[in-house]
DNA sequence: GATGAATGAGACTTCATTCAT
DNA sequence: CATGAATGAAGTCTCATTCAT
């Protein structure tokens, strides 16, 4: 049997990338009574594919393994946000989860320490996604005000395409982070500091309004956006087009910051920005 | 023997108060299946204390039976906000809430139909006190811009105050309305209605602007309240002061949705306004 | 709190009637956990009227007083059979019985012990109220072939349109004669042995073969009785009526009891017997 | 994953074997109120080894399998026979079962969907396997008169040999026949069809009289048998030795309804047929 | 005597996890 | 590595019985 990654007490810090630091006062094991997590403090450390297999994948035969096991873990991790975008984490099932991916129960456990573990891993990937995806958007913009949109952009035409990624932020985010509470360096945190990142330098630029605190309206951005993907997730008849939606929020957001002279950007006359960043 | 409530099949639509219609593709079978709520469509009845007594308290016996049975009623609910908060609803167990309460486990199914139907009580009566506080505050302001600052901090620091509420909205408003989705009449619609209601007052006094969307405007206006409020349920060091969170978001989106000549209203110079309302 | 009949440890033998002695071997303790019925060997007392009330009603206020608890003790003994036939006695619920009988649940338990003493109760008047018809009619009857049609018929008319309990001794009867199995001096072991002192007469008339032993006899003229109802009280259309069925299983009895030369009587040509005795 | 077996709403009559067609009228929903079964009509599939197996058992880790399965439903089935004689379907617990099994109270639910299915199943394969064997004894015998004592000689000896079998149709037909009420093709209705079929035989040979009513006569007959086995399971000591026993209820039914001169089988003179159909 | 709200023991069933093959 | 049958702990809910009024 392969080094599984498992729960460990309180050890020194390993490599930040893929661990929570759970926090001693979190009631941790209040909540997760079944998974007998005891301890006050520890660190969690999810799974991932390259735990499963030698980073040199020197042989023909170590590479096939290698894609392999990338391919299973990755078909575990689609099953399962499919499967907890449709019931919630709690009603999946892992025998749900496993016939989706089309491999046995027990398979499961050779890539995932358990259940909350599919949880975690499912979303730090989905979330990387979305990170990775509009850093390419963003990467070729300047203007403050653009990439505001082409963050709203780009995040309501994910959550509108991918239902399943949608709910699983929707409920997940708010059952795991209770959960996982405070958590350093995770992707999530990523994601939403993109939205302070674009505010300062749009403050830089003597674009935003330097009385607005990014780390205030990092959240209230992203929970507009949020609210709007939770209706979404939820409405089977949308009053609204998904353009309109995101240009009336753009829009409320840009006269909120932009300093008084700054705001001939206008967005509805500019219908091809949408357009551009929404080609995703 | 008093009527204990019950689930019932389709059936005339009964005064509104009180009862939930489900949508017919609202595939609540699959998140409840344990439940057993297969009808395709149904009207869902949850408990209220007056289902156990008669109206009409005519003797001095029924009254204190009347008495008794709301302060269970009651109780029940307020151990149920209290343990749902701390643990999330799958996780906190029907024996938790009963020792809270102070009562025997099968006493919890004198007052509720199932665990569920806990968790609908709970919410509606807890936004139902909210809708009842912002209700109040509002009724004496006729300023748009002032309510929707009152609203703002009414909220906000009853989730300040109330972190077990707090807690309930964040994650059983997404599971609740997960399972139940777009359900009329209910408390919650009613108490986002609100924001939507402000805006249509300011876009008739000609202060809000007129392309403003009401319908999408109380999601980003709500959704950036609940995304803060999130927020301070997980973190333990805050960064901002309360005061100070509330006064830039109300910033945010009244620079936002007001004409600009209106914009005289300094909120930071009006400290006040938020005491004023925060006392709640 | 008056004297309520109470399980009692092996005592000296009280009054026959009313008690069934429990063997040693029976293993009640098994069948009953719930009721906590501990001991090897017990007498067990049932309810009747009489428990609760003085003999002599010497005053106009007792008399009054033994009225009502008699009225309300057979009250419950209607609801209960009534009850007991429509769900069967584990799926009878107290309230059900209660709810019928138009009392309070507590109030059953100032009349019976337990559940199961109601169903012992309900057998036995019940059964009691079979004995005494069947006495009467046998009564005035002095031919053994015609005693044993008058058996069959007041057995299988009163199964007929007694639906209640003709359920209740089809599935109690096993069902409780499995927890009491062979008890004294009961009413069903009268019930039965009316027939095997009718073929005994018969057989001391030279009517019914010397070679017949009544104690088989009787048992399988029962049977054939008794399960002739269980399928009346299960199927809806009859390819039978009662009185072809009656003279069909009557007839294979005589033919088969009867010394040959003793079978002039014809029951078919005979149909007033059948009517007389039917008429119940 | 194989299929288990399930519940289903009204669908097409699908292969007779191992299915019950439930009628309207029955009422099942009172009786089997937590079995939520509240269709009006519907098929149920009660549970066998095969569902849970490929039938083409072709390599041989699968015959392995098949073989294991077989066992241990079998296993459970035989301890649940044994538990439900001893207890009754209501008293016995499934933990009683799987202790019996020597499994875990869990795997029962692997073979069988719930404790109902389980009765249904212990009497489908109990009595399947009583007309397997008395339908080969009867295959060898051509005389009318014998191939009654057959039965009557195979079904005693059965009952006196296997009293957990004895106890479950005694009780359980009751209870479960009252759920089921008039269910087609099931093994019981076969069971005691061949009564019919015998008389019907021995009429057509002009053996048995024209003016009996299999329908009715086997009713009497079977109910005169299951009366004599119900004492069995009851009583400790016997007054009448089985052979005499048998005899007895034989001669009255062949006497009942031989034609006269049909009548010169006598049973008590070939004892040897006895013999010969009990050696089972 | 009568009531019915309260109790709490205990059953059925589910499902995450393990481990022999 | 993969499988999936087996496990057994634990939760929701029921309901006979009690007891304060």
């Amino acid at each position: 049997m392969t080094d599984r990654p498992e729960l460990r007490a309180k050890s020194t810090r390993p490599d930040p990338s893929g661990y929570y630091d759970f926090k001693q006062q979190l009631t941790i094991d209040n909540l997760f009574g079944r998974y007998n997590i005891n301890e006050d403090s520890f660190i969690y450390k999810f799974s991932s594919p390259l735990d499963r297999i030698s980073y040199q994948a020197d042989s023909v035969k170590r590479l096939d393994q290698f894609m392999k096991t990338i391919d299973k873990h990755s078909k575990i991790i689609q099953a399962a946000t499919k499967v907890f975008a449709k019931k919630g984490f709690f009603n999946a099932r892992i025998s749900d989860i496993a016939k989706e991916a089309k491999v046995a129960d027990g398979t499961i456990y050779l890539y995932f320490n358990n259940k909350f573990d599919i949880l975690i891993s499912v979303f730090e990937e989905e979330i990387g996604a979305l990170v990775d995806q509009v850093s390419k958007l963003l990467a070729e913009e300047k203007d403050p005000r653009k990439m505001l949109a082409i963050y709203a952009t780009s995040h309501l035409s994910m959550m509108k395409k991918n239902k399943n990624l949608a709910e699983v932020i929707q409920i997940e985010l708010r059952q795991s982070t209770k959960l996982i509470k405070e958590y350093r360096n995770n992707k999530f945190s990523e994601y939403i500091d993109i939205i302070s990142t674009i505010i300062k330098l749009g403050q830089e630029q003597g674009i935003y309004r330097a009385d607005i605190k990014p780390g205030i309206a990092k959240r209230a951005f992203f929970g507009a956006l949020d609210e709007i993907s939770r209706v979404w997730t939820l409405s089977l008849k949308n009053n609204y087009t998904v353009e309109e939606t995101i240009s009336q929020v753009l829009d409320i957001f840009l006269a909120g910051m932009l300093i008084p002279e700054q705001k001939s950007l206008n967005l509805l006359e500019n219908p091809g920005l949408l357009r551009q960043s929404g080609k995703i």
